[in-house]
DNA sequence: TGCTAGACTGACTGCGTAGTCAGTCCACTG
DNA sequence: CAGTGGACTGACTACGCAGTCAGTCTAGCA
């Protein structure tokens, strides 16, 4: 266990500092992607010289890996909390669609980070190893287990969990990428209600009527 | 109507080199993507010198957009042939998947090409109406039809024909991006196969038996 | 009030690459 | 066989950016 001191003032202003970087850091990887992205736009965005930042951050990729990670904690223990909070497996799928679709409309700069690092990994440009990897690990971990609880209850029929949720992420992934797109400031009710249902209706042993809960 | 010739020996010739640029282009931005990608390997790649290349394409983004394009239209041309081939719905959705993971598999350079150019387009950095976006436009187009076709003689319930064929590509984007990451090597039918009943399982009016078919 | 640590600055360096263009080479022609 | 058009070459230019570091400024202390 740590030692842990009441932080100083110092602390909170690099805390502070930071913080600011970050979000500065977002807006302009989220904007340009990262290789368009510059240190000296960052440090415009933030209102301090490029220097500055060599004090937080020793490289380009370490600011760019820090700001992907935070977003992608916050969204993953958002997402996990509202799936585990939804009374049913079928609430918990929409949960996850909704939870990850109104997240990303509200942060258009992390959804672009997200999309192009996403990207980069699967081109394996990503280094194998890498921060933003491991901040994606177990990114459907809480709708797997509940996917893993109904099939164990026989609410839906014998399927592998791990990827039926693969599946929902991978729908969600579409439908956000979509509505982003192209703009959509619609509702996003029906297009998760229409994905929820299509999930649900294909998890139901043949024969059974698709329960409305 | 425009007037046709028999193509002379240098048409023959450009043609030969423009194809051989393509393959090395394709090469060395399926490794590197576009960013990393330099004109001088792609002149090595092919063995010509560096300015051969601005002879038969004028930058490097045309020459990337030509090699994008011909694969795009490549692989929409092969899926549309096998789904409208199918003999049933369920089947030209299998076919539809099946077609684009053994097209990915195989043509790894160009699946590397495409997940990089449509993450630039759903982060608005490719130009809105450039060369890849129209390449990618009507990618579902034959597997919605079959959909529409399908809903309108009942063997399937009234679901939204285009929004269905995009969960079945959403679907199909993340298996591939999901086999190429882990290079799975195994065979892909049973992926296919859970992909297809989960999305024909969904398909099924309420209270009907999941037809075989 | 004078002094100091260290936070902050921004001009600068080194490097990498898109695109150019003056020159070479060669296939074909007369 | 000399002459010519044009395909091809690759050294070079112009530019942009990551990262550096000598110098400035200021809060806090003695």
């Amino acid at each position: 266990m740590t030692v842990t001191t009441k932080p100083s003032k110092d602390d909170v202003v690099a805390a502070f500092r930071r913080g600011a970087l970050l979000d500065a850091a977002r807006r302009v990887f989220g904007t340009r992607g990262f290789e368009q992205a510059t240190m000296d736009a960052i440090a415009d965005e933030a209102g301090v010289a490029k220097g500055t930042i060599y004090l937080y951050y020793p490289s380009k990729q370490s600011i760019h890996d820090a700001t992907f990670a935070a977003g992608t904690a916050e969204l993953t223990a958002l997402t996990d909390a509202r799936v585990d909070a939804a009374p049913t497996p079928k609430a918990a799928i929409a949960a996850f669609v909704h939870t990850r679709v109104v997240y990303f409309q509200e942060h258009p700069d992390y959804f672009r980070m997200y999309v192009t690092e996403v990207s980069r990994i699967v081109t394996d440009r990503a280094p194998r190893k890498g921060v933003c990897r491991t901040a994606l690990d177990g990114h459907t971990r809480a709708l797997q287990a509940v996917i893993e609880q109904a099939v164990a209850q026989g609410a839906v029929r014998d399927v592998d969990a791990a990827a039926t949720a693969l599946a929902v992420f991978d729908l969600t992934r579409g439908l956000v990428a979509r509505r982003v797109l192209t703009g959509a400031k619609s509702d996003a009710s029906r297009d998760i209600a229409f994905l929820t249902d299509l999930i649900w209706a294909g998890l139901q042993p043949p024969g059974a009527q698709g329960p409305t809960a």
